[in-house]
DNA sequence: TTTTATTGATTGACGCGTCAATAAAAACAA
DNA sequence: TTGTTTTTATTGACGCGTCAATCAATAAAA
């Protein structure tokens, strides 16, 4: 019973069950059998519409970062001033979309991910750049020259943060998050204005 | 040919290969083979010694936390201030001894094992609450009630900064960790200066 | 002869990727 | 319209390789 334009619909599938694995399992140690088990469907068609594991997992890693993405551009469309730009993007991380025991596991997978697949490692370098650029630019009016450090900090921040919460005792509290590296952009601030 | 006493010497072995191993492959899909031969040995031997491959990766882990604690111990032991005290432990993280490209891909990895290893997540709360404990303890009599706060960000930081080192475009520089780190904390002592 | 060291060979399981086969829709032909 | 071919969807079965773990066998110390 073929209905046509599948494909779409089967990738998204795929790639959803993906993430949902690597959470489960908290490694990219997930059989292909086992995601298109999820994903409701044999492994030679995820296979088919992917090629292999390794497409599959980076596609994965993409749709991840997408998500992410549109939401930094959605919350920095609403924001006025660069204070709250800054907020806007550090926000994206720890919103309940994103900081989720399943990102999170996800998340630093692909950073092992990254160390075998160049397209995940060149993926992984454009957020990072995506994000000290981000940030840097609402950060410039803020601290001036120090803009691109605290940049790196905030980035380092972020991904130590995710690290921790993968360890996971208890489970994600974005607004916790969210605080404990909006303290350190308000020091950065305030030291500022008592020059 | 069998010279008695062989299996310390064989388990240490077999540790540095482990570690050595992982940093060249960057993952924990490393076969015990392939860590036996670079050991020198037959992969038989290794699980005579160790019993399974997970048990040898839990001890190539606790190897290398091992000689970070030793490192902050000796660092520690030669501090006078409470200033001091903090940098030494920020420093024993990005010594020439630690931060070298196996040891941060292994320390990464191992963050991966203990999703699956309930030992290595052991260990791995062990260390993390030790460097914050010992952190707080030094940061308290500069930053008083901020001290737990402040060390949960340095440890985030440096957690952070080994991920960004994994995707390594450059050799790692400790020097420059060191200071980006070090620089946050001088903000914090600043900060309760001017209050 | 008991213990310690050591390995080659083997087993059993598992996983990725492929292929041939089935089936329905669409495109085309008469 | 009806018949034929091509394209798209889908899967079960399987081959090939890999790997962790075990075992039986060898050998030297104690």
């Amino acid at each position: 019973m073929p209905k046509l334009g599948m494909e779409p619909i089967r990738r998204q599938a795929l790639v959803k069950a993906t993430i949902a694995e690597i959470g489960q399992h908290g490694t990219l140690d997930v059989t292909v059998s086992q995601i298109a088990r999820r994903a409701g469907m044999s492994s030679a068609l995820a296979h088919h519409y992917f090629g292999g594991k390794e497409q599959i997992l980076v596609a994965a890693m993409r749709y991840t970062m997408g998500v992410y993405a549109a939401e930094v551009r959605g919350a920095l469309a609403m924001a006025d001033t660069p204070a709250e730009r800054v907020e806007a993007i550090i926000r994206a991380s720890f919103s309940s979309r994103n900081f989720r025991v399943e990102t999170v596991a996800a998340w630093m997978n692909f950073y092992v991910l990254a160390q075998v697949s160049s397209e995940a490692k060149r993926l992984l370098n454009v957020y990072h750049r995506r994000l000290r650029s981000n940030l840097a630019y609402g950060l410039r009016p803020l601290v001036k020259t120090r803009a691109e450090m605290v940049a790196s900090r905030v980035a380092a921040l972020i991904d130590g943060v995710y690290l921790r919460q993968s360890l996971g005792e208890a489970a994600p509290n974005g607004a916790r998050a969210l605080e404990q590296i909006m303290g350190y952009v308000q020091l950065e601030l305030d030291q500022r204005e008592q020059k």
